[in-house]
DNA sequence: GGAAGGGATTCGATCGTTCAATTCGCGGAG
DNA sequence: CTCCGCGAATTGAACGATCGAATCCCTTCC
């Protein structure tokens, strides 16, 4: 049995053969092809296509030192949550990096199973002593973003989705996305909608992005003129937390809406809303944020603050590409979300 | 302003000049360690360890002929549906690649934008021409798969999550989740509650993964003696189809149960029972099948056949090794899903 | 004592591409 | 007629690793 394998690849040699040109010239018809006489170019076209010539990506990676590759940490999927907005994300990066001529590499934090620390840097350094990636893309900032300050004291080229809350001293590029605003698109619509008691579900006081979209909230509330007091819950992002606070919010202080910083919390809602035999929408209206598939689908749907995600990723790339080229740092970015409106704040 | 760069990262002749040995000797400490005496090791391993040595991937790579890259293309997300299986399967794959050595590129499916059929092939011809990754992960099996046919065409290196349905003539690896058995278990499930009548919401007959999945709940049905007719239905994979199905259904032949092909049908039974003021689980049992995170959070959590996506990405990866170091192909795998009980099927 | 053996280490070439420097060819200026 | 200048194409070296073959050194055996 013949075990025939696959044919090589042609080289720039093979093509330089059958063009009658040098290795060099091959090269400048793909890099620089202004450098080449017309005809000669065509040419040299008509020889890379009839032998489907592509470069190998080592060689030039190795004597360019870019690997036109970029880096993006994934952590476990959360189970029993909404936050599934990664897959929207992973995909738009994808595109918009393609567009670019990258592609993503994708690894994990290491040994995440069992007699580890969980080393939020394990695969960072290992990828960029290796040359591996050009440049990484880092997404959860908000954690006190220790990968953050740690690539930008090795000098890696970084692109941040989420802004440094904390460190004043960072001056890496970053896209994020304006969340105040989003809570504040979902307050005023319920107060179009005619409601006045609105309450907020939030995280705990030290997560700055909690208190960010709290801070939408609370802000439109006070323009409109609008009671605040007691309507506000901070919790930990779970279902079970957002159902037995929005249980207890309603039987003290008696909203008729809520909004929440995330689809999980406004998911623990509807939990409190069937378990009572309300409904959402028209008896007390419901606003999530991430526009998760879960806001999408869950019956009668979920009104959710969008981030526009598919621009965070061309904004993620546009800074990489000036990072990468040495231009000077453009600072950050901040993209307003939208309001998907669905049933749960509907009348 | 100094621009200051950062460091060169250190190669094989830096680590071979500081422990006092040939650039050869320190490769060898890397890949074959037991060819160095203990001590000459322990000398190289110390260099390596104090300038923080990493092999050149690019070096290696053009070297040896292997990236170490498994490419894997996504489509994407679907919107308004519960198909979010993709990243859970995703990060085990990330996982079960790292433990391997391998990293996962990601790269979508070209100019789906305007002016362009989506070809299903865009993206793989370049990355398998450019020597980008070393295989593939195919997932889209189901779709009457020619990226399969055409891998194995160009006798490149790939592994299929899901089998080769209609292609008897096909010899690559595969991996694939029982459809049947996990409608089996779901229509045992119902039975075991005290349910008789219970219909099938499925997916149009030429979906042979729909067939097979339909043939679980089929073979169970007959096995303890229940009837059939009438209470299958074969509709499109969307939400609004499952609603008006299902409506149909409760309206002709009364089953007091579903057993769905996927979780969007489910939520799409879901919402037929909301609109009804009827309670799944003590009214009417419905089962679905994926474990989205739509199922695990949707009140009041929908039963679900769960595929043991963590154990699939690791028999793909073992295909994989086995399929790059030319051992005979070991033919497919068949795995058991499992059925995460939820309040859709209380009593 | 010398030859044979074998484990440890070294040397030179090579993977396919791009960079830097050089050569070639041709037209216009001196 | 020579020389300069410029665009177009070529040549040789280099990127950092691994492969194959050669070399060294030390032990063992006759």
């Amino acid at each position: 049995m013949v075990d025939d394998l696959p044919p090589l690849p042609p080289t720039l040699a093979d093509v330089a053969e059958l063009a009658g040109v040098s290795r060099q010239t091959v090269s400048n018809a793909i890099n620089s092809p202004g450098l080449l006489r017309p005809e000669t170019l065509a040419r040299v076209q008509h020889a890379i296509d009839s032998l489907g010539y592509a470069p190998n990506r080592a060689a030039r990676h190795l004597r360019t030192g870019s690997s036109r590759l970029i880096g993006l940490r994934i952590s476990p999927a959360q189970e029993y949550t909404a936050n599934a907005a990664m897959d929207r994300f992973v995909h738009a990066l994808v595109e918009a990096s393609r567009e670019a001529g990258y592609h993503l590499l994708l690894f994990s934090g290491g040994p995440t199973a069992l007699g580890a620390r969980p080393d939020p840097l394990a695969g960072y350094d290992a990828l960029l002593r290796s040359t591996a990636v050009d440049a990484f893309v880092v997404t959860d900032t908000y954690l006190g973003n220790p990968q953050a300050s740690w690539l930008a004291e090795r000098r890696a080229p970084f692109v941040a989705f989420g802004r440094p809350w904390d460190d004043d001293a960072a001056r890496h590029p970053w896209v994020d996305v304006d969340g105040a605003a989003g809570t504040r698109l979902a307050t005023e619509h319920l107060i179009e909608r005619g409601h006045e008691r609105i309450a907020w579900l939030g995280w705990r006081a030290d997560s700055r992005l909690g208190e960010d979209r709290r801070a939408g909230w609370e802000q439109t509330m006070a323009a409109r003129g609008l009671a605040t007091d007691g309507l506000a819950i901070r919790i930990e992002d779970t279902i079970d937390a957002g159902w037995t606070a929005s249980a207890a919010l309603l039987d003290s202080v008696a909203p008729t809406a809520f909004v929440c910083a995330s689809d999980t919390l406004a998911v623990g809602v509807l939990h409190t809303l069937v378990a009572r035999g309300l409904r959402a929408g028209p008896d007390i209206g419901v606003v999530g944020f991430d526009d998760s598939q879960v806001a999408q689908v869950v019956p009668p749907g979920l009104t959710s603050v969008r981030p526009p995600l598919e621009q965070v990723a061309v904004e993620l790339v546009r800074a990489l590409r000036a990072l990468l080229a040495h231009e000077p740092c453009a600072g950050g970015v901040l993209l307003a979300p939208t309001l998907a409106v669905r049933g749960s704040t509907a009348s």
